[in-house]
DNA sequence: CCATTAAAGTTGC
DNA sequence: GCAACTTTAATGG
Protein backbone atom coordinates (compact mmCIF):
# COMPACT_ATOMS: atom_id res chain seq x y z
CA UNK A 1 0.00 0.00 0.00
CA UNK A 2 1.37 3.43 -0.88
CA UNK A 3 2.50 5.82 1.79
CA UNK A 4 -0.36 8.24 1.33
CA UNK A 5 -3.06 5.60 1.81
CA UNK A 6 -1.37 4.35 4.94
CA UNK A 7 -1.07 7.87 6.22
CA UNK A 8 -4.70 8.75 5.55
CA UNK A 9 -5.98 5.58 7.14
CA UNK A 10 -3.68 5.81 10.14
CA UNK A 11 -5.28 6.48 13.50
CA UNK A 12 -2.06 8.02 14.81
CA UNK A 13 -2.34 11.07 12.55
CA UNK A 14 -4.22 14.10 13.83
CA UNK A 15 -6.02 16.67 11.71
CA UNK A 16 -5.23 20.21 12.71
CA UNK A 17 -6.75 23.40 11.32
CA UNK A 18 -4.76 26.56 10.80
CA UNK A 19 -5.97 30.05 9.99
CA UNK A 20 -4.15 32.31 7.56
CA UNK A 21 -0.98 33.50 9.26
CA UNK A 22 -0.82 30.68 11.84
CA UNK A 23 2.55 29.01 12.30
CA UNK A 24 2.92 25.24 11.90
CA UNK A 25 6.42 25.58 13.31
CA UNK A 26 9.05 28.24 13.71
CA UNK A 27 12.66 28.65 12.73
CA UNK A 28 15.09 27.04 15.19
CA UNK A 29 12.33 24.98 16.78
CA UNK A 30 12.92 21.29 17.31
CA UNK A 31 11.53 18.95 14.71
CA UNK A 32 8.80 16.91 16.39
CA UNK A 33 6.14 16.18 13.82
CA UNK A 34 5.48 15.11 10.32
CA UNK A 35 3.07 17.40 8.43
CA UNK A 36 0.96 16.64 5.38
CA UNK A 37 -1.26 19.23 3.69
CA UNK A 38 -4.83 17.92 3.30
CA UNK A 39 -6.11 21.31 2.15
CA UNK A 40 -4.74 24.82 1.89
CA UNK A 41 -1.38 26.45 1.26
CA UNK A 42 1.71 26.76 3.41
CA UNK A 43 4.79 28.89 2.85
CA UNK A 44 8.28 28.33 4.17
CA UNK A 45 10.01 31.61 4.95
CA UNK A 46 12.70 33.52 6.80
CA UNK A 47 13.03 37.14 7.84
CA UNK A 48 16.24 39.14 7.55
CA UNK A 49 17.45 41.64 10.20
CA UNK A 50 15.30 44.39 8.68
CA UNK A 51 12.25 42.19 8.93
CA UNK A 52 12.04 41.68 5.18
CA UNK A 53 10.45 38.38 4.26
CA UNK A 54 12.22 35.80 2.13
CA UNK A 55 9.99 32.98 0.87
CA UNK A 56 11.80 29.69 0.35
CA UNK A 57 8.92 27.67 -0.98
CA UNK A 58 5.15 27.53 -1.27
CA UNK A 59 3.48 24.19 -0.72
CA UNK A 60 0.02 22.97 -1.64
CA UNK A 61 -2.41 20.14 -0.99
CA UNK A 62 -0.66 16.79 -1.00
CA UNK A 63 2.75 18.11 0.07
CA UNK A 64 4.90 16.92 2.94
CA UNK A 65 6.44 19.47 5.24
CA UNK A 66 9.59 19.12 7.27
CA UNK A 67 10.47 15.53 6.41
CA UNK A 68 14.19 16.10 6.03
CA UNK A 69 14.42 17.84 9.40
CA UNK A 70 12.42 15.07 11.02
CA UNK A 71 14.58 12.30 9.57
CA UNK A 72 17.78 14.10 10.52
CA UNK A 73 16.52 15.29 13.89
CA UNK A 74 17.71 18.84 13.18
CA UNK A 75 16.07 22.13 14.13
CA UNK A 76 13.91 23.87 11.54
CA UNK A 77 15.81 26.26 9.26
CA UNK A 78 12.57 28.01 8.24
CA UNK A 79 9.18 29.07 9.51
CA UNK A 80 6.12 27.27 8.13
CA UNK A 81 3.10 29.57 7.90
CA UNK A 82 -0.40 28.84 6.65
CA UNK A 83 -1.32 31.27 3.86
CA UNK A 84 -5.03 30.55 4.03
CA UNK A 85 -7.32 28.43 6.14
CA UNK A 86 -5.58 25.04 5.94
CA UNK A 87 -6.10 21.51 7.18
CA UNK A 88 -2.91 19.68 8.08
CA UNK A 89 -2.32 16.07 9.08
CA UNK A 90 0.13 15.89 11.94
CA UNK A 91 1.95 12.79 13.14
CA UNK A 92 4.55 12.30 15.83
CA UNK A 93 8.10 11.33 14.87
CA UNK A 94 7.80 7.79 16.25
CA UNK A 95 4.57 7.02 14.45
CA UNK A 96 5.98 8.52 11.29
CA UNK A 97 9.07 6.31 11.48
CA UNK A 98 6.89 3.25 12.01
CA UNK A 99 4.95 4.15 8.91
CA UNK A 100 8.04 4.69 6.79
CA UNK A 101 9.67 1.50 8.02
CA UNK A 102 6.54 -0.58 7.57
CA UNK A 103 7.24 -1.37 3.93
CA UNK A 104 9.35 -0.54 0.92
CA UNK A 105 6.56 1.15 -1.01
CA UNK A 106 6.15 3.71 1.72
CA UNK A 107 9.84 4.50 1.78
CA UNK A 108 9.93 4.83 -1.99
CA UNK A 109 6.90 7.13 -2.06
CA UNK A 110 8.51 9.30 0.54
CA UNK A 111 11.68 9.39 -1.52
CA UNK A 112 9.69 10.60 -4.53
CA UNK A 113 8.01 13.26 -2.48
CA UNK A 114 11.30 14.48 -1.05
CA UNK A 115 12.70 14.62 -4.57
CA UNK A 116 9.78 16.76 -5.62
CA UNK A 117 10.56 19.20 -2.82
CA UNK A 118 14.24 19.28 -3.67
CA UNK A 119 13.63 19.78 -7.38
CA UNK A 120 11.26 22.64 -6.72
CA UNK A 121 13.81 24.29 -4.50
CA UNK A 122 16.46 24.02 -7.22
CA UNK A 123 14.12 25.76 -9.64
CA UNK A 124 13.48 28.59 -7.20
CA UNK A 125 17.17 28.96 -6.42
CA UNK A 126 18.18 28.92 -10.07
CA UNK A 127 15.63 31.61 -10.70
CA UNK A 128 17.45 33.92 -8.33
CA UNK A 129 20.53 33.71 -10.50
CA UNK A 130 18.57 35.29 -13.34
CA UNK A 131 19.69 38.80 -14.06
CA UNK A 132 16.53 40.52 -15.20
CA UNK A 133 13.53 41.12 -13.00
CA UNK A 134 11.31 40.23 -15.95
CA UNK A 135 12.76 36.74 -16.22
CA UNK A 136 12.48 36.18 -12.50
CA UNK A 137 8.83 37.14 -12.36
CA UNK A 138 7.89 35.11 -15.42
CA UNK A 139 9.61 32.04 -14.03
CA UNK A 140 7.83 32.42 -10.70
CA UNK A 141 4.51 32.70 -12.55
CA UNK A 142 5.32 29.65 -14.65
CA UNK A 143 6.26 27.67 -11.58
CA UNK A 144 3.08 28.63 -9.72
CA UNK A 145 0.93 27.94 -12.74
CA UNK A 146 2.53 24.54 -13.39
CA UNK A 147 0.89 23.36 -10.16
CA UNK A 148 -2.58 24.43 -11.35
CA UNK A 149 -5.22 22.38 -13.12
CA UNK A 150 -6.45 24.98 -15.57
CA UNK A 151 -3.63 25.78 -17.97
CA UNK A 152 -5.62 28.17 -20.20
CA UNK A 153 -4.04 31.57 -20.83
CA UNK A 154 -4.91 34.12 -18.14
CA UNK A 155 -7.02 31.54 -16.30
CA UNK A 156 -4.82 31.47 -13.24
CA UNK A 157 -5.41 34.18 -10.66
CA UNK A 158 -2.16 34.61 -8.74
CA UNK A 159 -3.18 34.23 -5.10
CA UNK A 160 -0.40 36.47 -3.84
CA UNK A 161 0.22 40.13 -3.18
CA UNK A 162 2.98 42.06 -4.96
CA UNK A 163 4.84 41.92 -1.67
CA UNK A 164 4.72 38.12 -1.66
CA UNK A 165 5.74 37.86 -5.29
CA UNK A 166 8.68 40.09 -4.44
CA UNK A 167 9.62 37.85 -1.52
CA UNK A 168 9.46 34.80 -3.80
CA UNK A 169 11.49 36.34 -6.60
CA UNK A 170 14.03 37.95 -4.31
CA UNK A 171 13.17 41.41 -5.65
CA UNK A 172 12.07 44.56 -3.90
CA UNK A 173 8.40 45.51 -3.91
CA UNK A 174 8.75 48.47 -6.27
CA UNK A 175 10.68 46.53 -8.87
CA UNK A 176 8.06 43.81 -8.73
CA UNK A 177 5.23 46.29 -9.27
CA UNK A 178 7.01 47.94 -12.19
CA UNK A 179 7.86 44.58 -13.73
CA UNK A 180 4.30 43.30 -13.40
CA UNK A 181 3.01 46.44 -15.12
CA UNK A 182 5.51 46.04 -17.91
CA UNK A 183 4.40 42.43 -18.38
CA UNK A 184 0.81 43.67 -18.58
CA UNK A 185 1.79 46.13 -21.33
CA UNK A 186 3.57 43.29 -23.13
CA UNK A 187 0.35 41.22 -22.90
CA UNK A 188 2.10 38.47 -20.97
CA UNK A 189 -0.36 38.78 -18.11
CA UNK A 190 -3.48 40.77 -17.34
CA UNK A 191 -4.45 42.75 -14.25
CA UNK A 192 -8.04 42.84 -13.09
CA UNK A 193 -9.01 44.56 -9.82
CA UNK A 194 -5.32 44.65 -8.93
CA UNK A 195 -5.16 40.88 -9.18
CA UNK A 196 -2.70 39.28 -11.58
CA UNK A 197 -4.00 36.71 -14.07
CA UNK A 198 -1.51 34.56 -15.94
C1' DC B 1 -25.34 52.78 5.65
C1' DC B 2 -21.16 55.96 6.46
C1' DA B 3 -16.70 57.10 8.75
C1' DT B 4 -12.36 55.66 10.18
C1' DT B 5 -8.21 53.14 9.75
C1' DA B 6 -5.22 49.63 7.99
C1' DA B 7 -3.21 47.46 4.07
C1' DA B 8 -1.96 47.19 -0.69
C1' DG B 9 -0.55 49.36 -4.70
C1' DT B 10 1.65 53.22 -7.19
C1' DT B 11 4.92 56.81 -8.54
C1' DG B 12 8.48 60.49 -8.43
C1' DC B 13 12.72 61.28 -6.95
C1' DG C 1 14.98 52.09 -2.19
C1' DC C 2 12.60 55.73 0.39
C1' DA C 3 8.73 58.49 1.05
C1' DA C 4 4.59 60.55 -0.34
C1' DC C 5 0.46 59.67 -2.34
C1' DT C 6 -3.91 56.98 -4.06
C1' DT C 7 -6.97 53.19 -3.88
C1' DT C 8 -9.14 49.38 -1.79
C1' DA C 9 -10.50 46.38 2.06
C1' DA C 10 -11.72 45.85 6.80
C1' DT C 11 -13.71 47.38 10.99
C1' DG C 12 -16.98 49.41 14.03
C1' DG C 13 -20.67 52.14 14.99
Amino acid sequence: MPFKSRLLSSDTAVQTKYKAGDYLFQENGNSQFYYYILAGTVKLNNYDEDGKEFIQDILYEGANIGVSMLLLGRPYPVNAVAMEHSIILKMSRDHFMDLVNSNLDSAYDLCLSLSENTYNKFLLLRNRSNKSATKRIIEILDLLKSQQKDQARFAFEIPHTRQQLAALAGLCLETTIRTVKKLERDKILIIKNRKVFY
